[in-house]
DNA sequence: TTATAATTATCATTATTTGATAATTTAATT
DNA sequence: AATTAAATTATCAAATAATGATAATTATAA
């Protein structure tokens, strides 16, 4: 263990379930000496990135509040996404959650959510969150974006059930391509239905998608069709103001290089 | 340059104003040669604590995201707080930004927010923001529960302008600790008032503050005993769900100890 | 106060990082 | 498609830092 690895595989245990941890339960996790992991910890004490809590147990520290601040208001796809995920919501047929999700190694996150006040079912979708890569529109959205040797590795990261199931996946993901647009249900939540399109942004390398999610109890047919044309267009939106930004990125980092 | 401090010197060149640096321009700004900046980062970016973006610039990686949201769902303070937030606002006489902060370092953030949707002023305080010790009420209530050799240590670190300043400062302080509150008009912000109640648990280390703030434009005085009330109470509601909090957490702990 | 747990310090050994340079890959331009 | 420049990775000996066993100290609880 060496490297930023060393850091990492102690900021990994720490999870919603399970999100305190005394220096004795790392160490024995790690199987590493505690007098190593006090060091350890220590350094990211001091970094912020930990904090000391109750008990002697440490948790994750403010950092992460800051950084992520920082991305907010600066990452292209949530600065470029985020203010249409109202927009979307309010001209849907129903109450929807409406999700801007990334591929986050061979996961699918979601950067931003927004969900109508009055939208009544729990949905897995919410920022932060890692998602399946093969379930979902979502994210079916996002891989159907992914070709050539990117798919195949990410492809042979999944546990398919069966060689059928695999062949089916890909089947899908090719009409779905000519489609532009995903439709699944129930693959993430039971009762309730996915929209998605595709988001991309050759020169960003952005991989992303927006949905929006629905109760299949308030879900009509005819819904469909407005659906439809709200994503399609809020997401051709989206990209429009990526490339604006990216544009003025760029224009800031020539004005920068130059007065030096 | 060793340890986590090597990572933590990159990451902290990444701010609001300048949230993309090519691999160059960290190893000029750091003073270290480029074949071991590249180095680093990649290593970070394996670990998505950093992202390639265009043009060979690297941004923040979506590790921050992910942990930010394990904060949220599992942060004492956060979790008790934010749910009262929404509440205080629409209790308020007249619209406000509601803000949860807590010590970060030798600066105070802020840990969640709630601004009434037809709230027009902008305001400094927002999520992950780092705001000074010093100014406004928010910082105000969070350094007047902090005593002896920490806040010696804190007060020293701050450029008060003379030692006038200083003593004013003090003295201030004492009649805040006194009164239980705070109150201060325009120091972090032109045109806002504000008001903030300590937070505090000394079993979980928490400093904090609640604080909602007015437009001066908005604010007549007859509002005071009402907002005074209102944010004596949801602070003492909020310390009361902290403490819950803490003894589910205790015997999450106890429980998954003793299983093993 | 005492006892126990938590944390820090020490230090020789072992392993890793460093930085100069070369090699390779990628992207831009002709 | 070929050329060139820029970006990135690889190499390796020297310098530096991490490790872990143990001892010492400090905080916490009984």
């Amino acid at each position: 263990m060496s490297g930023f690895l060393r850091y990492k595989k102690i900021l990994d245990l720490f999870s919603e379930e399970r999100s305190s941890w005394t220096v004795l339960e790392i160490s024995k996790a790690l199987k590493k000496p505690s007098s190593t992991i006090y060091r350890i910890i220590r350094e990211m004490v001091l970094a912020e990135f930990l904090e000391s809590a109750a008990g002697s147990y440490f948790r994750l520290g403010p950092a992460f509040i800051k950084f992520n601040r920082i991305i907010n208001f600066s990452d292209p796809l949530v600065r470029a996404g985020q203010p249409f995920l109202k927009k979307l919501a309010d001209e849907n047929p129903i109450t929807s959650v409406n999700v801007l999700a990334r591929l986050y190694g061979n996961k699918v996150m979601c950067v931003a959510d927004y969900k109508s006040p009055s939208f009544k079912k729990n949905t897995s979708y919410q920022r932060g969150k890692l998602m399946p890569l093969i379930y979902g529109a979502t994210s079916r959205a996002i891989i159907m974006q992914i070709t050539n040797r990117k798919l195949q590795d990410l492809i042979n990261l999944e546990n398919f059930k069966s060689d059928e199931d695999k062949n089916n996946f890909l089947k899908d993901l090719k009409n779905d391509r000519k489609k532009g647009y995903c439709i699944t249900e129930g693959q993430v939540d039971k009762g309730l239905i996915g929209f998605a399109v595709s988001i991309s942004n050759k020169k960003l390398g952005i991989e992303a998608s927006l949905s929006s999610i629905f109760d299949l109890d308030e879900f009509l047919l005819e819904h469909e069709p407005i659906i439809y044309a709200n994503l399609t267009s809020y997401g051709l939106l989206v990209e429009k103001y990526i490339n604006e930004i990216f544009e003025d990125i760029q224009n800031y980092h020539h004005e920068t290089n130059s007065i030096r």
